[in-house]
This record gives structure tokens, C-alpha cells and sequence, in this order.
DNA sequence: ATTAGATTTAGAATTGTTCCAAATTCTTTA
DNA sequence: TAAAGAATTTGGAACAATTCTAAATCTAAT
């Protein structure tokens, strides 16, 4: 554990969830200046490779780095942008009775109005 | 309808399920040698915005194109890429039971180890 | 203290996609 | 059916996110 990716790993435990690259290199640079672009990616790597965190590939636009490693799913607004963890139950199973195999990993991001953003 | 347009429909609808820009790049440029990317990417926009076809977005490398615009999933083998349509039923309920308000829409691609990849 | 291996750094390179402005081609409608 | 306006095409530049590279530096175990 070098200084950088002990760092790094305290940006994401400290600050907001759902942090992405640059979020994160900018946190970091703030304590610690010299800090490169390319160190903050190989972290984030190595802490989520190594189940420190949790990758969430995102189709449209940066990744985000996701601090609780529990298995569950986001929920992002379509007006806001804003990411909610959810945990809806049985997608699981339903996926593997679906394929008839185990399946290693799955990304659900589900997409809607945010109660901050709806207007009725 | 113009003849650029006609071709990348008829590129999507003939050839196999899922290509992404630069196959059907390069499958309509056989065919129209002069034809550009960039037309391809205005036709694949205009193509799902209005619903000939279906766009995919996938967090790691190259969106792809569904000529399939009835809802279903996606089943990506971890080993060779491939990737198979799936109906797994009762998602969007659990989404919207879980979330406590309507889906826009959602993505969720799970990763497998197809029947052709698998070893035992 | 030495040395092999891991990590950091800055910047270049890559990938997938979008943007741009000019040229061309469709589509009205007079 | 010709002129005007709208949409589309083209090639290349621009862009964003990420990965790669190679040299410098650090770390850890002898």
C-alpha cells in the first residue's frame, strides 16, 4: 500500500459514492498535488480487482467507482443524473432459470425520474 | 429514405444480430465503397431513434445494434464475446416494486460461460 | 546495503464516438 | 420543372475516457 493508493482508497470510503476518474483524481489532488492521472486509473484497478471497491462500467460516459462491494444495482435518474443504490430481490435466479447456467456477474443500471425530479 | 440509410437497414436486418459500427461499416461499405463512418453513425442514431432498430450500449468497447426492437436482454460470454438474446420474465416488476416508481428504461447485460465455451 | 519487483509519473497513443463545415442530394411548392 | 429550403453525406478534426509506454522512483526482502 503506497501512499497514492492508500489515498485513494480514503477518497472513495470519505467522500460522496459513485465517484468517477476524474472525480477522484480531483479529490486526491487536493491533498496531494502531484498525483498523475495514470496512477489514480491503476489504482482503481488494483482496489477493484482486489475487491476493495466495485467498477461500475457505465455505457454512456465515465465509470464510477463504487465503495460498498455488496452485490446490488443502480438506479439513475434520467434528469438529474443522480445514482441510487437499489437491491431488488430474485434477479438473480430469474437471469440463471433464464440462460440454464451460473451466471459470473451481471450489470443492471435502471433508468428513471428520481422523486427530487418529479413534478405533479 | 436514402440509399445510404436503405443500406445500413438492409446490413443490420441481413446480416447476423449485433454488429457494432465498424462491422456495419464495413459490411455497407462493400456494397457503397464510398459510403462514410460518420453516415453510419447519423443513420444508426436516426435508425433507433425511431425505432427500426435497437441500440446497445456496452460499458467496455463498442456499442452494438440490435435489428431485434422487441425488449429483451443480453447474455455475453465471458470467453468468446458472444452474446445471446434473453426473456428472463418479472425484471421490470422487481425494478419497479423496488424503486417505488415507473422504469424508463433499463440495461443489464449478464456474464456467462455460453454452452460452446463451457468445459467439464 | 543490494537488488528485484512493484509503483509512479508524464505524456503519447488508442478507441469509440461526436462535431463541423462544405458539398450534395432530396423535397417542396410555386 | 426550376428555385428554395431542408435534410443528408462526407472527410476530417475534435473529443472523452481510458490504456499504454518508458523512465524514474519506491518498497521489501534478502
Amino acid at each position: 500500500m503506497t501512499a497514492q493508493r492508500k489515498l485513494i482508497l480514503k477518497v472513495i470510503n470519505d467522500t460522496c459514492e459513485h465517484m468517477n476518474a476524474e472525480q477522484i483524481y480531483m479529490a486526491a489532488k487536493a491533498e496531494m498535488p502531484g498525483i498523475a492521472m495514470a496512477t489514480v486509473y491503476n489504482n482503481l484497478k488494483y482496489l477493484s480487482d482486489n475487491d476493495y471497491i466495485r467498477k461500475i462500467g457505465v455505457s454512456d460516459g465515465a465509470d464510477f467507482y463504487d465503495r460498498n462491494i455488496i452485490p446490488h444495482d443502480h438506479a439513475i435518474c434520467d434528469k438529474c443524473g443522480g445514482i441510487a443504490d437499489i437491491n431488488p430481490g430474485g434477479i438473480r435466479e430469474a437471469l440463471e432459470k433464464s440462460i440454464g447456467s451460473k451466471v459470473t456477474h451481471y450489470d443492471l443500471n435502471v433508468h428513471y425520474i428520481c422523486p427530487g425530479c418529479r413534478t405533479w
